[in-house]
DNA sequence: ACTGCCATTGGCCACATGGCCAATGCCGCG
DNA sequence: CGCGGCATTGGCCATGTGGCCAATGGCAGT
């Protein structure tokens, strides 16, 4: 056996945490080295102990799991970084690894799942939780909002108006109104108060 | 030292249940008798087991957290069950303790916090994470959705229009204006969109 | 250089929205 | 047995919405 796989976990959660790192110690092809709860705590840690593999939970308060991730790989991009989700928003699984993750692995996984993949991260593979390919196919057909059209999302949550938002981004309310237009026409939304839900629904909007 | 606390954990997180199974045990004080990750069988593992303390997740697919907790004290009455929440939105807290839920920790609880709750369930104590008896306070002075409300809110999340609503419900569409009118009020949102925003934040409406 | 996508803006129109007025019947709590 | 909360319904009106027509300028990839 060589030396074990240094790990870091970043999560919010505590007890998940604790649970992993009791998990994870007690097979030797492993080592926790640390643990951060949220976003600038976990690059800290990182600069730190340069660990082998980092495990990042998507969903943190503050800094979102996304941002600490552009983050990590803009100051390490050799880092190797397995994200842990509990969403599964197919938004998320998509950003995470344009974002540079080397794996994508669902908390609903089994343990082993996780070993594996954690293992293969080391390796330089990529990894995605079986069944999350899927979901990405079902991106293929869908249709990409525009980086604007996610812009005006955040205000139409907001419950504004089309003219408040078309004040609010120095435009019209005729464009904000096409914005809006393209939104529904996407995300096969009725009205907006839909586009709202799908938006929650597949991860573009956060709560 | 008596005989250990017996545990049944239900969560549709793998890695937790590992995570928790493999803590839990560590400490001589609790034994984890079986784990389940959905509410159907974690109830049938209820039965078999009668496990002296349930951790019950909140958020699972399928049966809700909440409606395995009112299955589950509805056979067994005098069951002692702690809830585990990653949302921490205050409707699910609500939800859980008027269900019959003996105490509610959030998973960003450190590990001493969960083991003292357990504890003190299992004495039959009432526990709640610190920081959270505040947001039941918010609760206090903010208003409750009455039924008729609850049932506009689904309907409204998908989209339809105040005729639409009021078909569906068999009324007028006076009267589903007059429910829109006093969900705006309640939430203090100014239009139906940003209501339903709201109500996702506060754990009203679910993904 | 050419093509395609994107952001931008305009008008017209049937329909829905939310605010404001007020009224009735029912049910549970004190 | 009355009081209050809830569900129900009605009209009026200024404003916003979403669908449909069409057009221009810019930027990027081929």
């Amino acid at each position: 056996m060589k030396s074990p796989i240094r790990l870091l976990l970043i999560d919010d959660h505590a007890v998940m945490r604790a649970g992993l790192a009791n998990m994870l110690n007690a097979n030797p092809a492993f080592q926790v080295v640390a643990g951060a709860d949220d976003g600038p705590g976990g690059l800290e840690l990182y600069r730190k102990h340069l660990p082998d593999v980092t495990l990042l939970d998507v969903s943190m308060p503050g800094m979102d799991g996304i941002e600490c991730l552009r983050k990590l790989r803009s100051s390490w991009p050799k880092s190797h970084v397995l994200m842990l989700s509990s969403s599964d928003a197919e938004e998320d699984i998509v950003q995470a690894l344009e974002a540079g993750a080397c794996g994508y692995v669902s908390k609903t996984a089994r343990p082993a799942e996780l070993t594996a993949a954690i293992i293969a991260t080391h390796a330089g593979e990529r990894v995605l939780s079986h069944g999350l390919e899927s979901r990405l196919a079902d991106r293929a057909s869908g249709t990409t909002l525009t980086a604007r059209e996610i812009e005006v999302l955040h205000l139409l949550r907001k419950g504004l108006t089309n003219p408040e938002i078309g004040s609010i981004l120095g435009i019209t309310r005729r464009t904000a109104k096409a914005h809006v237009a393209a939104i529904l026409e996407k995300l096969q939304a009725i009205d907006r108060t839909e586009a709202v839900t799908l938006a929650f629904e597949r991860g573009l909007l956060k709560l």
